[in-house]
Order: C-alpha cells, then sequence, then structure tokens
DNA sequence: TATTTAATAT
DNA sequence: CATATTAAAT
C-alpha cells in the first residue's frame, strides 16, 4: 500500500495509462488529445440528429438540469459537439453539425449522454487500479483520469455499474469449482469477471482488478489474482467471451509495470475520436450491439476474437505503479477488439477493451481464416506481443499459489511454471504457436485454433512436462 | 459541507 | 442496458 498518496503525481493518459512522472521512461502519451466522455449529442450545438443513433431526440421534457457541480458546469459550458457517431469513420465530423436545433428555446441543451468509451473506461480502470480499492472514491478517480469533460457524478456513476457488474461475477461465479478451470469457465461464459478470489475487494473493482497483478511487486499489488487468472484466454468453452477476460485485464495495471507501448484509444469525444494511436489498424472495436455502436471491424471481418495469450497480455496492460514503481508511464493498451459480434454489452465491450491487448498490429489475418474454420471458436492467436518492450511481467504469480484458481491462468501458469522465469518458456511457446500453431501444439490439438479449451490443455500439458503445474 | 453511494428515473 | 438524477448516508 503505498498509496498514500497516490495520486500525487500520477497521471493517466489517454490510454489509460498511468503516467508517472519521473522515471524515465517514455511518455508516450500524447496528452494532448483531450477524452472527454463522448457526448452523444451535442447539446450546444445541436443535436443533430444525423448522427446517429443516439440522438435522441427525446424531449426534453424540459430541461431541468440544475448543474451543480462545477464540472458540470464546465461541461455544459464546453459544450462540444459530440455526436455519437460511431466511430468508425472517425472522426468525423460533423458534417452535420450544425443544424439543428430547433430552438426550443431554452437552451435547450441538453447535455447528451456521455458514453464511456472503451478508452475512458481504460482510464478509468487505470484510475481505480492506481488508487487501489480503497481509495477509488469518484473524485479521486476522477482526477486521476484527469479527463476533461466528466464530471463526478458521471465517474459515480460509472463506478457504480462498474462495482455492480463486479459483484455480479463475483456472485456468478462459482466458487466453489474445483479446478480453476471449470471456474474460468464459467465466467468466461458470461463473460463475467472472474471470480475473484478471496479478496472480495479485489475483485471488485480494485485494482486488483486488474488482472495480472502481480502482487509481489511492490506495494501494491495484490492483485487479484483471480483476475489474473483470467487473462488466459482459456476459455475455451462455449464462449469466446474473453475479451471478458479482458477486461480484466485492462483493468489491472498495477503492478508491474514496463512500459509499454502507450497505446491509445480514442475517444469519441466530442465528436469524433480523438484519436489513439494505437487503434490503428484494427481498430475495431466491436461494441456490441448495444453499444452505441461503435463498431469498426476489420475489414476482413473476423469476427473472432482474437486474443493472444499471455503475453499479449501483459505487455499491453497497463500496469500502474502508483508510486512505486518505476515506469512512469503505463502503456495503455491498445485493444482492439476483434469484432465482437453484435451482441456486446458494454461489459463486454469493456471488458475487451480493457484488455486491449494487443499491439501487435495485425494479426488478424489469421484470423480470418481460422476463424472461419473455427467458426466459434476462437482462436488465440498467440501474438507476438509486444514483448519486447516492456519488461516482462515477472510475476504473476500470486495466483498462482494461491488459489486454486490459479488455473485459470492457464496462461500464466504457463509462463508461469517456473517463475522465474515465465518469459522463457512462455515466449517459446508463444513462438511456437505463432509460427506453426499446430506444430506447436504437441498435441494433436492445436492450440492455435480457436479452442481456448484447447489451448489450455494443451498448455497443460506442455507445462506439466516442463514443471510441474497445478492445474 | 462536500462526497459518496444507493436507489431510481430516463 | 447504460447513464443521469435524486435522495440518503457519511
Amino acid at each position: 500500500m503505498n498509496s498514500g498518496k497516490d495520486c500525487q503525481g500520477i497521471k493517466i493518459n489517454e490510454a489509460g495509462d498511468v503516467l508517472r512522472p519521473p522515471l524515465g521512461g517514455v511518455k508516450s502519451n500524447e496528452a494532448g488529445g483531450e477524452c472527454s466522455l463522448a457526448t452523444g449529442h451535442a447539446l450546444d450545438i445541436d443535436k443533430q440528429n444525423t448522427c446517429t443513433l443516439t440522438c435522441k431526440a427525446h424531449g426534453a421534457s424540459g430541461i431541468k438540469r440544475p448543474i451543480d457541480d462545477k464540472e458540470e458546469q464546465e461541461e455544459v459550458k464546453k459544450s462540444k459537439v459530440n455526436t455519437e457517431q460511431t466511430v468508425s469513420e472517425s472522426i468525423n465530423k460533423n458534417e452535420e453539425g450544425t443544424e439543428n436545433r430547433d430552438s426550443n428555446g431554452t437552451t435547450g441543451d441538453k447535455k447528451p449522454r456521455a458514453v464511456w468509451t472503451p478508452e475512458l473506461h481504460l482510464k478509468f480502470t487505470a484510475a481505480l487500479s492506481a488508487l487501489g480499492d480503497l481509495k477509488s472514491r469518484p473524485k479521486a478517480i476522477l482526477k486521476l483520469m484527469n479527463v476533461p469533460n466528466i464530471t463526478v457524478r458521471q465517474v459515480a456513476s460509472h463506478l457504480q455499474k462498474y462495482k455492480n457488474q463486479v459483484q455480479r461475477i463475483r456472485e456468478t461465479d462459482t466458487t466453489s469449482l474445483p479446478s480453476s478451470l471449470s471456474r474460468l469457465s464459467n465466467c468466461i461464459n458470461r463473460n463475467e469477471f472472474p471470480p475473484a478470489k478471496q479478496s472480495s475487494l479485489v475483485c471488485q473493482y480494485d485494482q486488483r482488478t486488474s488482472s495480472f497483478g502481480v502482487r509481489g511487486n511492490t506495494a501494491q499489488l495484490d492483485a487479484p489474482n483471480s483476475l489474473i487468472t483470467s487473462p488466459i484466454p482459456v476459455a475455451g468453452f462455449n464462449n469466446h467471451d474473453y475479451r471478458r477476460q479482458n477486461l480484466y485485464s485492462g483493468l489491472s495495471h498495477y503492478t508491474i509495470h514496463h512500459t509499454n507501448n502507450p497505446s491509445e484509444f480514442y475517444l469519441r469525444a466530442q465528436g469524433q475520436f480523438q484519436n489513439l494511436n494505437q487503434i490503428r489498424e484494427t481498430s475495431s472495436f466491436g461494441y456490441g450491439a448495444g453499444m452505441n455502436e461503435i463498431m469498426n471491424q476489420q475489414p476482413l471481418g473476423i469476427e473472432e476474437n482474437r486474443f493472444r495469450t499471455s503475453e499479449s497480455h501483459f505487455p499491453n496492460m497497463n500496469y500502474i505503479t502508483p508510486e512505486a514503481a518505476a515506469s512512469p508511464y503505463i502503456s495503455g493498451n491498445t485493444f482492439r477488439f476483434p469484432n465482437e459480434p453484435p451482441v456486446m454489452n458494454q461489459e463486454q465491450y469493456y471488458t475487451s477493451s480493457l484488455t486491449g491487448p494487443f499491439d501487435s498490429q495485425n494479426q488478424n489475418q489469421f484470423s480470418t481464416e481460422v476463424a472461419r474454420l473455427t467458426t466459434e471458436v476462437l482462436e488465440l492467436v498467440p501474438e507476438q506481443i509486444a514483448s519486447g518492450n516492456a519488461t516482462k511481467p515477472n510475476k504473476f504469480p500470486a495466483d498462482f499459489n494461491d488459489g486454486s484458481q490459479k488455473l485459470d491462468t492457464t496462461a500464466g501458469e504457463a509462463s508461469s511454471p517456473n517463475k522465474n522465469q515465465p518469459l522463457s518458456e512462455y515466449d517459446e511457446l508463444l513462438k511456437l504457436l505463432e509460427e506453426d500453431p499446430q506444430e506447436a501444439s504437441c498435441v494433436g490439438s492445436v492450440p492455435n485454433a480457436g479452442d481456448a479449451d484447447r489451448y489450455c490443455e494443451w498448455l497443460r500439458e506442455t507445462l506439466l512436462e516442463n514443471s510441474t503445474d497445478p492445474l
């Protein structure tokens, strides 16, 4: 716990990374962009509906809104125009921009509903991580996020939602499950977060939430192992919900630090997104249906997600170390989700976003192919992950040991088997996978292919060979 | 009082 | 659902 005042210098960039000033690092952030919540329609401007969906015009029934918060006021003032558009295009512009309005007199401004884009959520989670469970209160979170247009209330609201989700997940999980796997799977299936370990909080949204925490690390960590585990793609079973996992991951931040790439995200802030660095290509986020739609899909149409195995996660993750760590910046992540199909709700999407793991750019490719092959199955794509950069996570360990859940971590496990150098093996594995999944897989099952399950097993086996692995 | 949080409303 | 608002609790 270090945290004392954690916040201090820490900032989170758009990418959700937490930046800590000193230490060297690279900062990659560009902070320039502002992230703001995107609001749906612009108030000021008007609403154009053009945009899209959201603009609802309900009517406002009245405009009531007393704005109390300063923040709110600010927001209002600024009023930007945002429309919710989908991002895809990005940017958008506004073509529409101006029109509209009705005049209702009144100022009719209503502020558009804010949208918690993945990026924002990332920041949010990053802030949570940095703050730690205990400290994460709306106000502090807001500060850390350092995003211009959000209000405390909004943060509070989002926090509320977040907490609820976490809890829900927690409940869901079957705790008793024997192996972690099973539980994981459960979670996965549902898209929920993995159960936290014992510490409830952790699960909750704490930092811990994040995924891997290395707990050992500096101080902050404790991460929720459980969560941690999740990152691993185990899922095989039915779902492909890896995203969920991602969630976690995204969440997690603490601990490790390495700098990674800063990724960014875009937000759709005012009407446009700010960009994110990375989103680049893929940018596909698919939001789920419900989402606000941002969906970009990949070109190919790959739908499934790919996620990469573990490593990937790590690298991207952001780790925040509030005070301690050295690395100043956490990377954000890029997240790309593959496209999720239709139905993601925010949860999912958040998750996904969070995860964000990959940076690599593209790997989509295979996905395509594979995807279709597998149909539902997803593939894991081992990416190369950026691992290079950062440090490698050294530790995930915690979980492992701890609980049983560890399993889940399969991935982690993977690496972990030897806790020492997870990477090595891990890397190897990854490489193998990358190169030729099939080959890699020892067993017949080819990991790469999509089933997480298989993958897990495969991993397990592999690992077992080498070391002990509980499973 | 300022915040946070739970409960509701939209 | 997700976000906003209100009411109550701290």
